[in-house]
DNA sequence: TTAGTTCATTGCAATATTACAATTAATAAT
DNA sequence: ATTATTAATTGTAATATTGCAATGAACTAA
C-alpha cells in the first residue's frame, strides 16, 4: 500500500515520524549541517556543494521547506537559505523527549 | 529512481539517515514507545496494542531488529521484545549531536 | 499424533520516494 | 530587447515502502 496508517497513532507520534522521514535522507541531513556550518547563508551553491543534480537538491529543500525547518528568500537571482532557528528548537525539544526514554528498566532478553 | 545516493555522503551521514528512517513511521514509534513504557518485556500483544495486522507489526519489529534498537527472545511459542539498550544509547547519541547544532548564527533571511 | 497458538515469511497490490532531463519563471546585465 | 543566471516546476522512470491475506515453521497441550 504504501501508505501509513495515521489515523490509528497519536498527533504526536505522528509528529515524530513526519520529523524523523525528513530526516532519513542523507542528502537532507546533509543540507542541513552545512546550512548550520556557515556562517552566512547558503545562496544556492548547494547543488555544488552536495553532488546532486539542481532539481534534486531544489526537491530537498522544498521538503525541508515545507516542515518549517528552513526558511528561503529571494536575493535578487537567487535565493538564499537557513535554518529556521525556533522551529528548529521546537522540533529538537519533541525529538528529544522520544530518544531520551528512560533505559534504566531491566532488559528480558 | 527512488534509490538514495548513498556514496556521496559520509558514513556519518548515513548513518544518521538511517536511524531516522526507521523513526519515520508512526507505527514504528508506537512500538518503541511500548517497549519503554512497561517495565518488563513485551511478549508479543504488540499486535492487539497497536492495531496493524500480525505480519505488519513482524514486519515493522523486523527493521526495528535489523538496526539493533530491539532485541527479540524466543520464549516457547511467543516472542519477547525488549529495547536493546546499549545501541539505544549509542543511537541517541549520534542523533543528539546532529540535532544538538548550535543555532546562535545569525539568520540570514 | 492431532490440534492449537504464536510469530515469521512470502507474494502481491497500492502508494511513496528519489533522481534527473527538460522546461519555465524571475530577475539581472548588457 | 536580448541574453545570461538562478532556481522552481513538470514529467517520467526506477526503486522503496506499507499493509495484509495466505502460508509456513516452531513449539505446546491434549
Amino acid at each position: 500500500m504504501g501508505l501509513a496508517k495515521t489515523e490509528m497513532f497519536t498527533d504526536k507520534q505522528n509528529e515524530i515520524a513526519l520529523f524523523a522521514k525528513v530526516f532519513g535522507h542523507p542528502a537532507r541531513v546533509s543540507i542541513l549541517q552545512h546550512l548550520f556550518k556557515i556562517d552566512s547563508c547558503v545562496c544556492g551553491d548547494l547543488v555544488n556543494e552536495i553532488g546532486l543534480a539542481q532539481p534534486t537538491i531544489s526537491q530537498h529543500l522544498k521538503e525541508l521547506k515545507h516542515l518549517g525547518l528552513i526558511k528561503g528568500n529571494v536575493e535578487g537571482t537567487s535565493v538564499c537559505y537557513c535554518i529556521n532557528k525556533e522551529n528548529w528548537s521546537s522540533m529538537k525539544a519533541i525529538m528529544i523527549d522520544f530518544l531520551d526514554q528512560d533505559v534504566s528498566n531491566k532488559e528480558c532478553c
